[in-house]
DNA sequence: GGCTTTTGTGTATACGTATACCTGTCAACA
DNA sequence: TGTTGACAGGTATACGTATACACAAAAGCC
């Protein structure tokens, strides 16, 4: 097992000091043009590639940003993920995920501010936890993406949750629904407060009424959908459309209403948010609010790259306007009129 | 901005010098408990984190295991993933996700050479990627995860596809399915190709015949799935059953289904692979073969810690047993019979 | 109470790179 | 031809921790 090269070894080979061949294999000048090439050429040979621990040691710096995240099992976060690692390493970074709940255990502080990363960008935030206020005491620079806090302690991105719901209301007033039920997020995350919020206010603007009895809430999964979703259905009187906190419990109610044989659209108007891809799958083709989480991402790197850049200036907070998808899970409330078609075959 | 709080602070504070506190930090013997207890207080009060990066060069090794994957928005990895972090977690490893194809290009060598990572799990490797060899050139402890190589060049750990084929063959001979159309994955992959010659091996074992005309091949994706199955369904006589290289690839072809107006499963069986927690949900009911990726996780782990003890001990190959799982998306084909009935109410 | 053995702690150094600074060479210029 | 300056490349050191080793003090032994 031959020992790990290093840049003392490339300078032996090709005859000259260490820190020439570091200054040779990153074009810095002060170096001719023959030693640079003998260099390269020694490295090459040796297969030599630098120490990440050694040159983050010495720069100060790591080239990495954390994103935390909770399970990657929600479909929702890979693709947040995937925009921000892509434009992440568009910048010379690269991405480690770091999962929020290890086990059970709140996120390791710790692992945060060992010094493995540059900044942190943190995606499933609550709406008064404590870690931002932790990383800005420890110097570590971060934003938010997707969701923010109730103080604005950080930089954070997210998107227009109130004008995406009043969309919703908007279209569910059209449709002629007023028994609307409602399966709202969990009320510690910005996102079900907002969106929640949105909806009653754009409902109300509409002369409509939130019932207390048809609204539950629900965490962000399929299964608490569903299980929300039985019992609004099961209720005397069920609501004739349900609006839900994001698309993995709008799946979750889909499941539901097939369980107990009730056709979406034809007899259940059904809403999410979000647009994950499966929501655009012909198999479920769910009425949502589309979120562009390209810009999201865009405009969340942007934001750290200011921290890192000025740590001492204010945070700053931005929006993504949202927009309507109508797809196959809305129709009119039922004897009203029309109904729109299923997805047509293609 | 307070400068870094380095283990040279807390030892000033303490009144001791700076190997005292690396040792007393660790619970190390050699330090008596009077002064272990001054350096801990001290450590408490400037709030000092030991810095990874100075660790890591010191000790020559990072704690860290890199997880080399497609793009995560296949649902499958992050339920793979998610169990390797748990099981290394538990080993006091920590997990980075490296992604296979950054941008195009494929998975820098040099990132996983570079000293950043104890040890690799490659979880989509080709059957004759070229990475395992150049990790074992270059010195770097690695297995492989679900997918296998063609030569037994690394340790590995795999489903037992053949198996969970030959479950599906017998299945389908059972409800007396013969005209079968076959989805089968990427034949560059171990996956593709086992599951593939296994369903032909069990078909051809009970006296049925693949026909070329009824096969297709697609990627893992969703859409590449619909679309063969919309190949496969407008044809004169199309298939009675669709088996399909995994689960994602059936969702496909449900959906493909859906917009031709098909009823599955009374005039369409769908047979996915792997079972991923969405197969579950009643909305999609999948008939599929079960994974157990707990254990193939546990597996993964034990071969990859035994490649950093023993680096030079040859290469073994491990196979976790599937079990096919009954849901909604099989019934015998028409006229045959009974047809079993969709999901029941909860 | 002299001897060895143990124990606690400090000193020196390694890990692999980057960079401030210094030196020597050579071209340009008067 | 002596002076200046640019430039190539070497020397020394920093980054933050872990550990081999030295050394002094304390403890055990007769």
């Amino acid at each position: 097992m031959p020992r790990k090269v290093t840049s003392f070894d490339v300078a032996r080979l090709a005859g000259v000091s260490q820190p020439t061949v570091s200054r040779a294999l990153r074009n810095l000048p002060g170096t001719s043009p023959g030693t640079r090439e003998r260099v390269l050429e020694a490295a090459r040979e040796l297969a030599y590639v630098t120490s990440d621990r050694g040159r983050s040691l010495s720069m100060r710096s790591t080239q990495r940003i954390a994103i935390v995240s909770e399970e990657l099992t929600n479909p929702y976060y890979p693709e947040l993920v995937e925009p921000l690692r892509r434009e992440l390493a568009h910048r010379g970074y690269r991405t480690v995920l770091v999962a929020d709940h290890a086990d059970g255990n709140p996120v390791g502080l710790d692992a945060l501010t060992d010094g493995s990363y540059d900044g942190v960008i943190l995606t499933t935030t609550r709406r008064r936890s404590p870690l931002p206020r932790d990383l800005t005491e420890r110097g570590v620079p971060h934003v938010l993406a997707n969701r923010l806090l109730d103080q604005p302690e950080a930089s954070c991105c997210g998107i227009d949750n109130a004008a995406g719901a009043r969309q919703v209301s908007d279209l569910l007033a059209a449709l002629g629904h007023e028994r609307i039920g409602v399966i709202q997020g969990p009320v510690d995350t910005s996102t079900g407060k907002e969106r929640a919020e949105g909806l009653a206010a754009g409902l109300r603007g509409r002369g409509i009424g939130v019932r207390r009895e048809l609204t539950r809430q629900a965490p962000y999964t399929h299964d608490a959908g569903r299980a929300a979703a039985h019992e609004l259905l099961r209720l005397g009187r069920p609501p004739t459309a349900i609006v839900c906190g994001n698309d993995v419990v709008a799946l979750g109610v889909l499941s539901a209403a097939r369980e107990r044989g009730i056709s979406v659209p034809v007899d259940l108007t059904v809403i999410g948010f979000d647009d994950i891809p499966m929501a655009g799958w012909p198999l479920v083709a769910l009425t949502t609010v589309h979120c562009d989480l390209q810009a999201l991402a865009r405009m969340t790197v942007e934001l750290l790259m200011d921290r890192l850049e000025n740590p001492d200036r204010a945070p700053v907070e931005r929006r993504i306007r949202p927009s309507l998808v109508l797809r196959g899970t809305h129709a009119a409330v039922r004897g009203d009129g029309r109904v729109p078609p299923p997805a047509a075959v293609s």
